[in-house]
DNA sequence: AGTTAGCACTGGTGAATAATGTGTGCTAAG
DNA sequence: CTTAGCACACATTATTCACCAGTGCTAACT
């Protein structure tokens, strides 16, 4: 591929990026200062090598995906760090009073909100988290509220309903128990230990304590959520504002797969580059491009990841992630 | 208005709700037992009455909010209640595992799946609950954990930076203070008590009584959230499902509205009875309709709410929610 | 007085047609 | 290698036309 031809190509999807329109070889003679036939000839060429595509036969030139990941991999540039944008996050993720995770959330909806596209922030709540403190709270003669604290100040809470024939004393007992064996252990251990190192332990002072551990099994079982994704949407509906999305059966489709958690959950990664996923090669929608990344902040770990249409402004998000990124990671 | 006119507007107002088009005479004949004339002269009457409109000069007719009010008021019946789709609630709702809120959103889930209508619960997490414990966990120098639980084991926590000029110990001794003088008390009350109440006790043996107070009042902050309402969305995108919901501009201003949370949460009453809010009466969305009651369930109170389009089964979204409603209250 | 048949009329719907414009591929000449 | 010129392809839009479902009105009928 000769040099006007990356630059052909570099300023056929700048322009379907800007204007969303096929781009055709006259709107380029100008630019290059040379025939529409030219220009065709070079199209034709891209066209053959796979970076381009026609919508019908006599159309403007539109890129393909495989354009598109040459146009991130080789021709983009990335913008440079300044302007207001960038100012707006500084300024929220210099606030001090803020916990990390809400001043991400906060930059990713900026993010959302100036690019237009949908954000997402998976944070891996506890990801290596290891239990703190659990707390027993009576709340009336059938229920008690168990209340599971971190060592990185995450907390859970589940409300359980007493059995029967176990009295509130048993349990608080047994949690002191937990509290002093268990303090440490990292939470998706708890439900193992609690079998293998507690049941052994009640046993020899407790009656009941099949039924205990059971009931505890019960109480924690829940908590299993800290370790999963906790989903954060930036301008959830942001992307329908993507002149893509002009017909119902698209926005429904979008929407749905939106309010998917399960489909939103396995945008997860731990890459540590930002990496960009271009139309099939995401496995959450055909017709988007995926840019995600992890954080990693003192072992606070998740993932950053912006959902738009695949005629998406690249560098403008790259370059924003990048600066997000850094700055969190310090 | 006849005895056969009222069997009229009941019959355009079912065929309207079913098959979603302007219904006009010939389409009633048989079943009225009479020319196509006669229920056009009728039609008229009902029209100048203000209960039925036209699309256009020469369309069939459709209801009016007038006379979908009508309808709801004086002419449905409410079905019985029977069928798979009571036993499903019931399921559910005798499955005594379940918390309450939990049982009544998954209730809320189903009635969105059975009429593809949007539900929402809006649960008063904490409406006149009162404190029952209030826990500091430290987790680092710099950082502890505040955990409240409230008497109907409601818990929210909230992560609090210590100020340089106080210690851990300060404020764990303040927590036991502030546990002894306020558990018992509303949550509304709380800010205004560790004012008057705590901050004078804690100025006898404490120093830095006024950066303790300032340390707690921050910390109590985010708890007023407790006192908000918590929503639910059963089906969020259920009313997409609707015909009227055929071109862009509506799914958008729709979705717009339900990702509002400001909005949905203005949807909240006190109402015992289930009251219908058709088109322009409801402030949530004038081309739908908002079906809503609320329920207390010992003194756990909330709104029930089911949002679609003027043109929804009222006879049955209305059983569906009397049952329910009935039901957890027992 | 209420009901009905008949008729002219209105507006929506869908198919067919045509006109226009934007773009292409190809060829041949510069 | 570049360019002008030309025939062709397809999307878009507007126009027309026929059709249909429905109405309002009038006059006749029970």
């Amino acid at each position: 591929m000769g040099e006007r031809q990356k630059k052909l190509l570099k300023a056929i999807v700048e322009s379907y990026i800007k204007n969303v329109k096929p781009v055709g070889s006259k709107s380029l003679c100008k630019k290059f200062n040379c025939s529409s036939a030219t220009i065709r000839n070079d199209m034709m060429y891209l066209e053959e090598l796979g970076y381009l595509e026609k919508t019908h036969t006599s159309s403007g030139r539109i890129p393909s995906e495989k354009g598109y990941h040459y146009y991130v991999e080789n021709l983009m540039k990335l913008k440079d760090i300044t302007g207001e944008d960038v100012l707006k996050l500084q300024t929220i993720l210099n606030n001090k009073d803020l916990v990390l995770s809400d001043a991400i959330n906060k930059c990713m909806e900026i993010i959302s909100d100036i690019t237009n596209y949908t954000s997402i922030v998976l944070g891996k709540n506890s990801y290596n988290n290891v239990l703190k403190q659990i707390s027993i709270i009576p709340i009336d003669e059938k229920k008690v509220v168990s209340v599971l604290v971190t060592n990185t100040g995450h907390v859970a809470n589940r409300q359980v309903i007493i059995p029967e024939d176990i009295s509130v004393k048993e349990i608080v007992k047994t949690c002191e128990i937990i509290n002093k064996s268990l303090v440490g252990t990292p939470l998706n251990e708890i439900l193992e230990k609690l079998e293998f190192v507690i049941k052994p332990e009640i046993a020899k002072t407790m009656q009941k304590y099949e039924e205990l551990c059971s009931f505890f099994y019960d109480a924690f079982y829940e908590f299993k959520d800290l370790n999963k994704d906790d989903v954060f949407f930036g301008g959830k509906t942001n992307i329908l504002k993507q002149p893509e999305y002009n017909e119902p059966e698209k926005i429904k489709e979008i929407i749905e797969k939106l309010e998917n958690v399960e489909l939103v959950k396995n945008i997860e990664t731990d890459d540590k580059e930002i990496k960009v996923y271009i139309g099939e090669e995401n496995n959450f929608d055909p017709d988007t491009t995926v840019i995600k990344t992890s954080y990693n902040v003192d072992g606070e770990v998740g993932t950053l990841a912006i959902i738009g249409p695949k005629r998406m402004e690249y560098d403008k998000v790259v370059t924003l992630l990048n600066f997000l990124k850094n700055y969190i990671e310090r």
